[in-house]
Parts: C-alpha cells; structure tokens; sequence
DNA sequence: ACAGTTAATGGACACTGTCAACTTGACTGT
DNA sequence: ACAGTCAAGTTGACAGTGTCCATTAACTGT
C-alpha cells in the first residue's frame, strides 16, 4: 500500500501548476467548448486533486476570466499590428489586416473567442483585467475607424467595423459559414473576397481620411 | 399526512405540461443565461416532478432543440415580411427593414438568439427541424442579397450581409454596444444611424439590382 | 374484462462546484 | 534552535445537476 503525500510538496519549480491548469483549461475550451470545461476534469488532467485549482483561482468563472483577458490583450496585440500598417502601406492595406487579425484569432482560439463575448458565462464587471484589456482591443478598433473615415469617424461608423468583423468571426466558427467550405484553401478565397468587396464599399463612399469631409457626421467616436 | 398521487393524474386538458415547460424555458433562459436552465428548475417552476419533462423531451439539448427551431422560424417570417416590402416600396426599404428585423429579434429574445448561434450548446446536427428552420431563415437572407445585388449576387455579398446584422445583435445584447446607451431612445437612434450608413454604403457601390452588372462578380449565392 | 399505452411518479447514480478543516514543507524573526 | 506564519496542497462533505430505472395510475381499443 503506498501512502499518498499530504500537504505542500518539496518545492518542484519545473511544476508550475497555475500554468499547467490555464494550458489544460485553453485546451478543454478549445475542444468541447465552456461545458467541457470543468474544475474536477482540469484537475484530473493537470495531475492534482480537484480542490488544487481554487489555490489559484477563486472559482470557475475566475480561470475563464483569466483565459479572456489574455485573449483581449492577444487580439488588441494583432489588431494594432495592422493597424500600423497603415504607416508604411495604406489604409486599406490596414483594413484588410485587422479584419484578417480578427477573423484569424477568432479561427485560432474560438473557445476562447466565444467566452470573450459571453457576459453570462463570464461578468466582465468581475474581474478588472477582463475590462481593461477589453477596452484596448476597443480603442484599436475605433482607431482604425479613424484610420478609414479621418478624425471626425463617427461611432455609427466604428459600429458599423466592429460588427462586419465581429459577425464574419462568429458565423465562421459558430454559424453558417462554419461548414460551408470543403478545403481550407476555399475558406481562404471566400474570406478574401469578402474583405475586398468590404473594403471596396467602405473607401468608396466618401470615406478618406481627413483629407475627405464628405458626408453629414452625427457623433465623434469615443 | 398527505400522501402524495402517483401514477397518471386524472385528465386535465388545461394543463398542457409541455406548452408550459417550453414557456417556462424561455423565461428562465433570457433572464439567467443557458447556465440557468436546468432540466430540475423547469419541472419545479411548471409544478410537476424532475422526470416528467422527460416524456415531452428527451434531454436537456432537446427542449433547447426545440426553442431554437422556433426561432429560427420567427426570424425567418420577421426577415420575410421586411423583404417583401420590397415590392410597395424599395429596394432600400426591405434591406433597412431587414436589419431591424434581425436586430429586434435578438433584443427580444436575447436568451433562444444566443442558443441559436451556438452549436457546442444545441447542435444542429441532431435535431432536423433545428436544421430546417435555420435553412429557411437563410434563405430569406441570400433572397436580400439578391434584392439588393441582383440576380448574380455573389455568396461574399451574401456573408458581408448576414456578418454585418448578425455582428450587430451580437455587440447589443453581449458586447460593447449592450451598455453603451442610457435610454432606449438614444440606442434607437444609433441604430437608424448605423442602418443609414450601411444602406448608402452598400447601396452606392454599384449596387442597384439586375439593372447593374457592375463590378466583376465571382460566384453565385448557393 | 383486460391488455396496452400514456403520463406521470420516486429513487438511485455519477458527476459537478464549492465550503470547511486539515497536513506539511519552507521560510521567518528571535 | 525553535516557535510561528504562510504557501500549497490534501481529504471529506454537501447540495445541486442530468439521466437511468422501476413503478403506478388513468385512459383506450378490443
């Protein structure tokens, strides 16, 4: 009969269970979606007792927040990547590539990605850090809104981008257009012409930067 | 001691358990979130017992099953009524009334919306009426297309379409745009705002129905 | 009258999130 | 050297969940 350990281990720094657990629970969200992911399931597969997690978070909906808010900084990250694209190309070059970023990071972590827009599976009012990286992803796309409609770009006009890109990454990895495609490559050539048909709508309406006052503006972006 | 009645209660036809259960789903899933339907809470708000829901449903996913494919079905006849606008007025008309369309729908049931753009909670594959109605309310959104791109409207338009309404709900009921507004009214006009932008955008880019070929054109809408 | 079906009942099981109490190793100041 | 504190776990328990199972009473067709 081998007795099993109690109590705290010898000090094991190649351990670190926080980051075992957040890779598993990425895992298990990416895999079976929010169900799957269970605190007893992450446990088991990090290798500890179910109740080593609540060491390091709270409860449930604390190691989801963590998930998101990485999430929020990894996709403000992508999105002002593009967004500089903007200084040595144009700017449509800079909005092709931030829908892409958006599109792509939605494409590469969407169980991650889902949460991120589930306020009922994890309350943004709760954690701080969900909140604040949230608000850069927001402030880099209401830049890019300035970037396509100049500095006077309305938030009817950063709501009209958000959404377009927002929309595409959901019926991507949850709607219609999740299984409409046989090869990825078709995937691909769908996507690319719906961003230059996208493109091609929104520069040609009178939207040029500053150098193109155009038509009536109602409000300032935020 | 009141001993409880077992068996088949006598014949009640006022009571119509399943109508009642699916009311009570509904209510319990716009207010709480999915989390917040539970097979056990429902059958106690109804009054009956934990199993007998099971007689009308054979699972959990079921009973949601069913309330997704009902809504489906009312997003399609609401799409349907604001396309066929298009023939006492126009084309611009049916595509304004069509987004609002959208967009009411999921303010109204913001609960049943979310389920149906979520496969990992109801999947499609398994309920066939789910399958059906969610056919029906994409036709009627490729028949948009078609109205305002005419006849060649390719499947790209067909995406920028339905990403642009479906983006839209989802930033009002789960993102950024969900408390973005103090008063009904001032969300109201954000939206006619942003429906306007989206019309004379898509509207100037050289599409005006059959009548302009236009721009080179790359597939067909399935 | 009687068998079969329908619409329920109550009990049990495994699983979940979380609370509480405990153990143990490592580090601290004296 | 040694008591004290903290970090990082441990085990055990509880209520709530979805679902399987056997049971039972009322209705239905023959």
């Amino acid at each position: 009969m081998t007795t099993r350990k109690r109590g705290r281990p010898k000090a094991d720094a190649d351990r670190d269970l926080r980051g075992e657990l957040l890779r598993t629970s990425r895992l298990l969200l990416d895999e079976g979606g929010v169900a799957a992911l269970s605190m007893r399931e992450v446990a088991r597969r990090a290798g500890c007792t179910h109740q080593a997690p609540y060491h390091y978070f709270e409860d449930r909906e604390s190691i989801l927040a963590t998930l998101v808010a990485d999430g929020f900084d990894a996709l403000a990250g992508r999105l002002k990547a593009a967004n500089d694209l903007v200084i040595q190309q144009s700017v449509r070059t800079a909005l092709i590539m931030s829908g892409r970023a958006y599109v792509d990071f939605a494409l590469s972590q969407p169980g991650v990605f889902r949460v991120m827009f589930r306020p009922d599976v994890c309350n943004p009012m709760r954690f701080p850090a969900v909140l604040e990286a949230g608000g850069r992803a927001r402030a880099e796309l209401d830049r890019l809104t300035r970037i396509v409609h100049g500095s006077q770009a309305t938030s009817e006009q950063a709501s009209i981008l958000w959404a377009h890109v927002h929309g595409l990454a959901c019926l991507l990895i949850d709607g219609p257009l999740a299984m409409a495609f046989g090869t990825e490559q078709e995937r691909q050539r769908h996507l690319e012409g719906v961003a230059d048909g996208f493109a091609d709508m929104l520069l040609a309406s009178g939207a040029g930067g500053s150098s193109n006052p155009g038509r009536r503006r109602k409000k300032d972006v935020s």
